[in-house]
DNA sequence: CAATCCTTTCAGATGCTTCTGAAAGGATAG
DNA sequence: CTATCCTTTCAGAAGCATCTGAAAGGATTG
């Protein structure tokens, strides 16, 4: 067994990234595998996967493909050799690029949606309403405002971030520095 | 049973919060707690939530335990009561700021701690190399530095959003929006 | 077209998280 | 001190997401 510093490294960043993919949403499996194409300075096919990462072809072959549909790794193909191998995207704004889109996708758009609803639903309701009840569902109304007025703002940052990327990033944290006396 | 259209919200938005919840590391019941926390306009025992969220005793208990101390929820006693009322923190910016920072607690920090380290067993490990491996592990430590970088200016970026809180926002979008053309 | 090599699929197994409900704990009232 | 009322705890049950491995699929080779 490679006792080297290196292969510890390896092995303790894999095994990071893999604990932290559950609070990321993603398998901790997948996390590794992405984690292992992404330190390595070559493709890697399935059997390297499974061997490194001891777990079975299946396994390998769905998380590569959830991978690979996110954009998050991608297939490469070597002349002579039938083997299919995979590269993970490299650049880390990329990377946050879809991590976000996605993440966005699902934590924050369906509530945003269900918010618009309950919106429209509670504004109807007010109509007819006097008194306590007419209280009750204002006082709804306005915590849904606040929440909404809230993720908007989170949406528009996160899109904001992306556009601006790496090359003005110092800039940014310099300006933005000067808000946070 | 009340089919209003304020409880028809009420229970889309409890039920969709609820959902969001996995995606945040955050127990279903534990965010539909919330949630019915949130929106309603006085504080609710016990039993009240068990009754509406169809759950155990024991399961409320430890959920609002959890809330209680992550700072989501307050206890609320009434004169010539035995029974514990609570009410959920209703600023939607003092939420974003203890959601943050649990979060970065579990998502971010673990990995730039491991990352630290691999950076120095990396560096260690350079100085006796040459050639093909010497690259190999120039190629990990090139990676690891990038996804520093990037970590560490998430991690900016939400102390200052923190700190500059609610109402310089609309100030700080706007100057972001002179970065992205 | 048969053999070989590799990938994909998916039913059932496994393991992890969350939930239940009953018992124990603890406080207040009479 | 005992009864009453409410909360907390936790062992076992249930539910959910992930993983395995074998079988099927599909492509290339000779």
């Amino acid at each position: 067994m490679d006792t080297s510093l290196l292969s510890q490294s390896r092995s303790l960043f894999i095994r990071r990234w893999g604990e932290m993919a559950a609070s990321w949403g993603i398998s901790r499996t997948m996390a590794e595998i992405h984690a292992l194409l992404f330190i390595s300075n070559q493709p890697l096919c399935t059997d390297d996967l499974m061997d490194e990462l001891q777990v079975s072809r299946g396994n390998v072959s769905m998380n590569l493909r959830q991978l690979v549909t996110w954009g998050l790794a991608e297939r490469v193909h070597h002349r002579g050799d039938r083997k299919e191998y995979f590269v993970a995207e490299s650049d880390v704004w990329a990377m946050f690029e879809i991590i976000s889109r996605e993440r966005r996708r699902r934590e924050i758009e369906p509530i945003v949606e269900t918010i618009d609803r309950c919106r429209s639903m509670l504004k109807e309701e007010l109509k007819g309403l006097k008194g306590d009840r007419r209280r009750e569902v204002e006082q709804f109304r306005q915590r849904l405002d606040d929440m909404q007025e809230f993720l908007s703002l989170v949406n528009s940052l996160f899109n904001l971030l992306v556009k601006v990327g790496k090359s003005k990033v110092g800039d940014v944290m310099k300006t933005l520095g000067r808000f946070a006396h």
